[in-house]
DNA sequence: TGTACATCAGTGAACGCGCGTTCACTGATGTAC
DNA sequence: TGTACATCAGTGAACGCGCGTTCACTGATGTAC
């Protein structure tokens, strides 16, 4: 790739980073606009149409992006369980470490969820599909709850992430709070997610 | 009350619907102006200033008006529990059609859940909260699940409203779709809400 | 290597429009006597 | 009941501003010879 496309790539770069650095200043994406996140970026507002359609092309392209790290933090996640005796509570620890972390990208999609243009909120939702996908596969891999049909595997995959998701938003909107109140967030959600599990292990499939 | 007030609590009321015709319409709260908002009441810009301090203020007045309605429906479908061995898949039934139905309160809510200005986002939270309390009322009238400790029992109707807030964010993307695609829905969610039962009558207490 | 030309990311002026908010106003309704 | 006055929900003009989008442009970078 030559320089000059390694400069717009650039130019890109700073105009999504303008519209993350919006919603993390807790404005909604919706109420950004073209003019704002150009002058944000450093750019003059019709640079804006050498990379993006619309700001709904840019949100799709930010979904896109972050879909791509949240799928490497969920990896790193997976593959930190040390201890299987805490999977749960090691992982939901992990977990909301990321969350906190990489808060923008977490707001960012939970606002996309509810607030997004119909495509958008389609790119959330396939993500959090193929999550529950990814699960599903650990729990078959692992050999954990045999007795469980496929179908029902499917459903508490989707529980899981369902759990996951809005303790995700509820969390989003304590992260300037204390550590003392998001350590008793991670207890109530290991909590859950262990009700939960243990329902799935004493689950009888009932009349076929 | 005399005939000037009346008509005065009109206008507001017209104003109120006008938002939520606005968001009913796919829109977002947050991109309602109030130019936009009184056009749509039939009232010239500057009369908005009569009812509202501006847009958040009408949001705010918009959950509390919405969340009587929303409990008036939760107290039916607690009372209208007919069959005791079927009250999950009773309830989320008859939920489901009040998502439908109502659907523009619930698009409200749940976008102020991820999308509002902080007061709006902590209206809708303590409305959930008050739910999860009316829940754990319900299971202790009725003496289902006793032994667990209460701590557990918040931690369980929290999650029960976790997963219902959730599934109801789902709900109102599939709402256009076929019936069939409603009823898997339900079926889906009936299971989960199951499986989370089961686990809390199989749940043991762990060391102190 | 040097030159001549093509590409194209970013510029800056311009447009008409809807925005929030101010202000003085109007005229129907309510109140006091 | 009739009259004189007060109230105040809704009006309409006006303001300066940021918006999306168009257009012709510039000048650094890349390419062909």
């Amino acid at each position: 790739m030559n320089n000059r496309q390694e400069r717009k790539l650039l130019t890109r770069q700073s105009l999504m980073n303008a519209a993350l650095q919006w919603v993390e200043e807790g404005q909604h994406f919706s109420s950004l606009s073209i003019r704002e996140v150009a002058k944000r970026a450093g750019v003059v507002p019709t640079a804006f149409y050498r990379h993006f359609k619309d700001l709904d092309d840019l949100a799709l392209n930010l979904v896109d992006e972050l879909s791509l790290v949240l799928r490497q933090l969920m990896r790193e996640v997976r593959q930190n369980r040390i201890n299987p005796t805490h999977i749960i509570h090691d992982s939901v620890k992990q977990y909301c470490q990321y969350v906190v972390s990489q808060r923008v990208f977490f707001l960012f999609m939970c606002q996309s969820m509810t607030g997004g243009t119909p495509l958008v909120r389609q790119a959330v939702r396939s993500e959090l599909q193929y999550f529950a996908k990814e699960l599903v596969a650990d729990l078959q891999r692992f050999n954990l709850l045999p007795h469980l049909d496929p179908a029902m595997m499917d459903n508490l995959a989707d529980l899981t992430i369902s759990v996951v998701a809005f303790a995700t938003i509820q969390l989003l909107d304590l992260a300037d709070v204390s550590s003392q109140a998001k350590a008793d967030f991670e207890a109530r959600l290991t909590r859950q997610l262990q009700l939960v599990y243990v329902g799935a292990s004493s689950w009888k499939t009932t009349k076929p």
